[in-house]
DNA sequence: GAGTTTGAAACT
DNA sequence: CAGTTTCAAACTC
């Protein structure tokens, strides 16, 4: 340690002056060593460097990190991120902290410890290297120069040290400066204690006197972590909520105690921090300032080893792990709430992927993440597709606070598209995960969004009780200290509160029936579900995954949302729409007999949506609106004349009206309206929010949908896609016109043949046909039957 | 909280 | 495809 240790302060020494390594050249560097001199004029600093060079540096950096960080967004970081760079020294500590990711870390690490590991990492790192437009922090760390190793290899060890105990936080907390003190007293205290840490450090050790390969897979290790939590803790972690804090106030409480000088609040901004960090490496790093820019990567990577070496101390087992822990803390929380982080979900996909066998998702998802880093929001969507995951979140969002949808409505509807558009997730679960926190994060950008575990979403600014949520924090919650579980059981109750979150009571089905809640929206059961016998958990994924499959085999749609909601929903509705948005539908539409379709027995109701021509209820009396089409706002009068023998012919002429176009726009009311998924927003408002579960299993069911079923995929997609732009279209599908929906979306249900499966078949209505043929409902159905043989034609996939 | 009702899901 | 059974949520007390 002692030539290290010299070694360290002098490359920091020389960092700090500016002289710097190789990567001084660049502009960017610059203006950072600009920034940076500044500090080290101040005698605090020359104090600090003499303490220890990484300390200096990391103050530095920190501040300067922090500044970027603290305003974060992606913008400001390639712009200019050192603008406030003084101001935040302090923060500098929260830098540390800030990687909220750090619990994502752990999990992330406990994935790779098992079998992954580094191999993934690596793939991501040069993944995220090849994305990178800027400066990627890949290569920053790839690069190392070799003083900058050093220091980094001390920090990380320093680092790692202390997250190997169980109070990992405690490292974060530290300020940058007092690393190195952080790191001997910790080993003294016995923090090291694990092997695990001992390990790392005598891999760094080695790597620090041989070639330093480990070095670099490490930094990659760590540069990954750091990214992911860069876009999180950018503007997912600020935006949303307290939560991403508190993960880290978990970690850190033993840390806190210690650190009285950390506050609390201090901790949450340096989570928000923390992702900014990450950005600073990626635009700065590789040219800017050796010092500030190795110091950033170091406290970067220090972190992230910290996350690993948590990981892999933490983790028994490799499932669990990512659950886990901080993560499953954050996400379990998140997730449920739909604020899933994105790192998460995408590590979890990176994890999966190699688990998997590098799925096209995989690396999808990879890209999706960083450019969720960069670019965050925007990015989000077009990434996102990768991490399609997200639908669960969708599904949660949708759920939600109708203002959040909305605000994520976009987001989570292009996202969906995206994961439409990637059928090939592997694991149902796992790529629900991921993609829930793809999701979450094009949440929390767009409300602040941002996944997850996901979904998912989760989001919504909050949660989502993302099925992926719902995976992650069911194990993580378990597995989780008493702490991480009240925060969980806290972020829980919230989400209950909204509704987003279901909690089965299965007793028979071991959660792997559809009668189960959590199984049929795609998440795995949770601490709070009263089930018994539950085989809805991570642990018995492949159980579940099989399950699924079939169910899905059964009936592709299975999984898909029960309720069709125009994504965009339309002011046409306006506010009658809440109450009776048009252009939501239930899918198979309700068989009740007894309860008029007035109580959340009937799934039209609860769904908040009104009764279609392919519902076979009796006496219908939904309050959204008739099966005759005609809803209790418009129609009313008409629909109270009808009798229920009655209602058949007169839905023949309903129907007329409706397909007509002129019909339509008279009556806006109607069911089927032209714009079909004008209100599906609006139904996010609709009493029963949590009835949006349909959706969270659609957005599984996407996820879930392995590419294996083509009938999924087809069928998901189009259920994806009605939330985002297809919700319109499958509206109109199920319910009217839309032929093109069904064409696209129903052709492939029809040709599947599932019995009711095919909700297409006998639900959607075949706008076009012959109303006038058809003398009831029923009729109606067997039109729409023969209709579908169309559909195959016109679908193109197979 | 226990028991009943209800309708979807699953099964035959 | 129809009928029956199973199941868990919704509901009532």
């Amino acid at each position: 340690m002692g030539e290290e240790g010299e070694k360290l302060q002098r490359k920091s020494e020389s960092e700090a002056s500016g002289r710097g390594g190789p990567v001084m050249d660049t502009p960017e560097r610059n203006r950072i060593t600009a920034s940076v001199s500044k500090f080290e004029d101040s005698p605090v600093f020359n104090y600090i460097s003499n303490l220890s060079p990484i300390k200096s540096v990391k103050s530095l950096r920190i501040s300067q990190t922090f500044n970027s960080y603290s305003f974060s967004s992606l913008p400001s970081i390639f712009t200019s991120p050192h603008v406030s760079s003084l101001k935040e020294s302090r923060f500098l500590r929260r830098h540390s902290f800030s990687d909220p990711s750090k619990p994502e870390f752990s999990s992330d690490n406990g994935s790779k410890v098992d079998s992954v590991d580094g191999g993934i990492d690596v793939a991501h790192n040069s993944d995220e290297r090849s994305f990178d437009p800027g400066s990627s922090i890949g290569e920053a760390f790839v690069d190392p120069t070799y003083e900058c190793s050093n220091l980094a290899i001390e920090v990380s060890q320093t680092l790692n040290n202390s997250c190997c105990s169980p109070d990992c936080s405690t490292m974060p907390h530290r300020g940058i400066g007092t690393t190195e003190t952080f790191v001997h007293e910790i080993s003294r205290s016995g923090f090291v204690g694990s092997e695990g840490h001992l390990e790392r450090k005598r891999n760094i050790d080695q790597n620090k006197e041989g070639a330093g390969c480990d070095w670099e897979s490490l930094i990659s290790d760590a540069t990954d972590l750091l990214i992911f939590d860069s876009p999180n803790g950018t503007e997912s972690f600020n935006g949303p909520f307290q939560e991403p804090s508190d993960p880290r106030m978990r970690l850190s409480t033993s840390l806190v105690s210690e650190f009285s000088h950390y506050e609390i609040n201090g901790l949450q901004k340096t989570q928000t921090v923390c992702p900014t960090v990450v950005e600073d490496i990626d635009s700065e790093n590789p040219p800017s300032h050796v010092g500030e820019g190795h110091l950033k990567e170091l406290e970067a990577t220090g972190d992230v080893l910290a996350g690993t070496s948590l990981n892999t101390c933490m983790d028994g087992e490799p499932s669990e792990q990512f659950d886990n822990e901080d993560f499953s803390g954050l996400h379990r929380g998140m997730r449920r709430r739909c604020l899933v982080f994105e790192m998460v979900g995408t590590r979890r996909k990176r994890i999966e992927d190699g688990s998997s066998s590098g799925s096209p998702l995989l690396a999808r998802s990879e890209v999706n993440i960083e450019s969720n880093d960069k670019q965050l929001v925007p990015t989000n969507n077009g990434s996102s597709r990768c991490i399609v995951p997200g639908i669960g979140l969708h599904l949660n969002a949708l759920a939600r606070t109708s203002k959040d949808h909305n605000v994520f409505s976009h987001e989570t509807l292009t996202t969906e598209n995206h994961l439409i558009s990637d059928p090939s997730s592997t694991g149902s679960f796992h790529s629900w995960n991921t993609g829930q926190e793809p999701l979450n994060k094009s949440l929390a950008v767009t409300t602040m969004e941002r996944n997850r575990g996901d979904p998912d979403t989760q989001s919504r600014g909050t949660e989502d009780a993302s099925p992926a949520s719902g995976y992650v924090a069911g194990e993580e919650i378990s597995q989780g200290s008493p702490k991480k579980k009240r925060h969980v059981q806290r972020r829980l109750e919230n989400a209950g509160e909204t509704e987003s979150c279901k909690r089965c009571n299965c007793k028979k089905s071991k959660c792997l029936k559809l009668y189960c809640e959590c199984f049929a929206a795609g998440v795995y059961c949770v601490e709070p579900c009263s089930c018994q016998d539950c085989f809805n958990k991570p642990i018995h994924e492949a159980t579940v995954l099989e399950t699924r499959k079939q169910i899905e085999s059964r009936n592709p749609l299975a999984f898909a949302p029960k309720v069709i909601r125009s994504s965009d929903s339309v002011p046409e509705i306006g506010d009658d729409s809440s109450k009776t948005p048009a252009s939501a539908r239930h899918k198979r539409g309700c068989n009740c007999k007894k309860s008029g379709c007035l109580k959340k027995y009937c799934e039209c109701y609860q769904g908040g949506v009104g009764c279609s021509i392919n519902c076979r209820c009796e006496g219908c009396k939904n309050a959204f609106g008739r099966k005759d089409g005609s809803t209790l706002v418009g129609a009313e009068t008409e629909l109270e004349e009808e009798t229920e023998t009655c209602e058949k012919s007169v839905v023949n002429e309903n129907l007329r009206r409706r397909f007509s176009p002129n019909a339509i726009e008279q009556n806006p009311d109607s069911t089927l309206p032209a714009t079909p998924f004008q209100s599906s927003r609006a139904s996010l408002q609709l009493p029963f929010s949590y009835k949006n579960k349909p959706l969270r299993s659609s957005f599984l069911s996407i996820g879930s949908s392995s590419g294996s079923y083509t009938s999924q995929r087809f069928g998901m997609p189009n259920i994806l896609r009605p939330q985002h732009k297809f919700e319109k279209q499958i509206p109109a599908i199920e319910e009217d016109e839309m032929p093109e929906i069904l064409q696209g979306n129903c052709s492939p249900i029809g040709n599947g043949g599932i019995k009711s499966g095919s909700p297409n078949s006998k639900r959607v209505s075949p706008p076009h046909c012959d109303f006038g043929s058809t003398p009831g409902r029923r009729s109606s159905r067997k039109l729409i039957l023969q209709s579908i043989p169309s559909f195959p034609c016109l679908t193109p996939k197979d």
